[in-house]
DNA sequence: TCTAGGGTCTGTAGCTGGTACAGGCTCAAG
DNA sequence: CTTGAGCCTGTACCAGCTACAGACCCTAGA
C-alpha cells in the first residue's frame, strides 16, 4: 500500500497529471518557465506535490482556458502570491485580456463574413473558374 | 539607372518585399516550406523575381489574411498550379476552413462571455477579496 | 581610387505553448 | 529475477514567422 500510515499523502507528477487531467510534460514545462513552482523532490529526486499544487495547476488550467496567455498567468499569480493583491489590479488585467478577446472576435468575424459571402457565390460545379480564387488573385 | 533599356524588368527580393508589405525574410521563409516558387538567380546569385512571383505572394498573403493555414494554402495554390482545379473543390477546402473559423469564434464568443460577467461582479476596490480570482480558484 | 552605406546571400536562433522522445534510474508485482 | 511502469533529464519538434551574424556585392561621393 502506498503512502502507508502516518506519511503526508505526497503526489507524483504522474498523479497530479491524472487529477487535473493536464498533460504530464506540460507540468514540467510550467515549472520550466516559472509558473508552477520548484516542489520538494523525494529522495530518489522525483518531485513530491501536494494539495496545494492541484490548486495552483488547476489556477493555470482555468485561467488558459479562458484564453490568458502565460503571461498574462504569470501576473496573475503575481498578484495572488503577493498577498496584497487587490480586486482593482486584477480587474485591470482581466479587462485587458477581455479587449483582446474581443479584438480576436472582430478580426474572426471580418474573416467569416467575407469567406462565407465569397463562398455563396460558388457554382460548386466542376469549371475552373471560382469566386474563391477570384478573391484570392484579384489585381487590386 | 536600374534594368535600363531593353532589359526585362527584375524585382529582388527588397522590391517584392516593398511591392507586396511582406516581410522581406518570409518571403524566403515562403520559399523555402515551398510555397512560393524557386525564382531564377542573377549572375551574383541575387533572386530575380517577376510580375508571375508579385501575384503569387499577394495570393498567398490574402489567404493568410483569411486565416488560412500555410498547409492549406499549399492545397489551394497546388489546384492552381494544377489548373485543373475546380470551384466544386476550391469550395470545399473553403468551407471547411469556414467551419474552423466558426469554432474559433464560438470559442471566443464563450469566453468573452464568462470574462465579462465575472469582470462585471468586479468592485474594482483597493480590496483583496475579487470575482475573477475566486472564479479560477474555484474547487469545483 | 578608396570608402561608406546599403542591399543581398546563407544558416541558424528566437518567439508561444506546448508535446514527445531517448536514455537512464527506481520500484513493485509476479 | 525479470518485466513493466513510472519517473528523471535534456533535447527536438510543430506553426508561422522574425531577426541576426558574417559573407558578399554594388553604387555614390570625396
Amino acid at each position: 500500500m502506498k503512502n502507508h500510515h502516518r506519511s503526508v499523502k505526497v503526489l507524483r507528477r504522474g498523479d497530479l497529471a491524472k487529477l487535473t487531467g493536464c498533460n504530464l510534460e506540460t507540468i514540467r514545462y510550467y515549472e520550466n518557465i516559472g509558473v508552477m513552482p520548484e516542489p520538494p523532490r523525494t529522495s530518489k529526486n522525483y518531485r513530491a506535490y501536494d494539495e496545494s499544487h492541484v490548486g495552483r495547476l488547476r489556477f493555470i488550467m482555468r485561467a488558459r482556458e479562458l484564453g490568458f496567455t502565460l503571461d498574462e498567468v504569470r501576473d496573475l499569480l503575481a498578484l495572488v502570491d503577493g498577498g496584497v493583491q487587490t480586486c482593482g489590479e486584477v480587474q485591470g488585467l482581466a479587462n485587458s485580456h477581455l479587449a483582446s478577446v474581443r479584438a480576436k472576435i472582430d478580426d474572426l468575424r471580418r474573416i467569416e463574413r467575407v469567406l462565407s459571402s465569397t463562398v455563396a457565390q460558388c457554382t460548386g460545379d466542376d469549371v475552373p473558374e471560382c469566386p474563391v480564387i477570384d478573391a484570392l488573385t484579384e489585381v487590386t
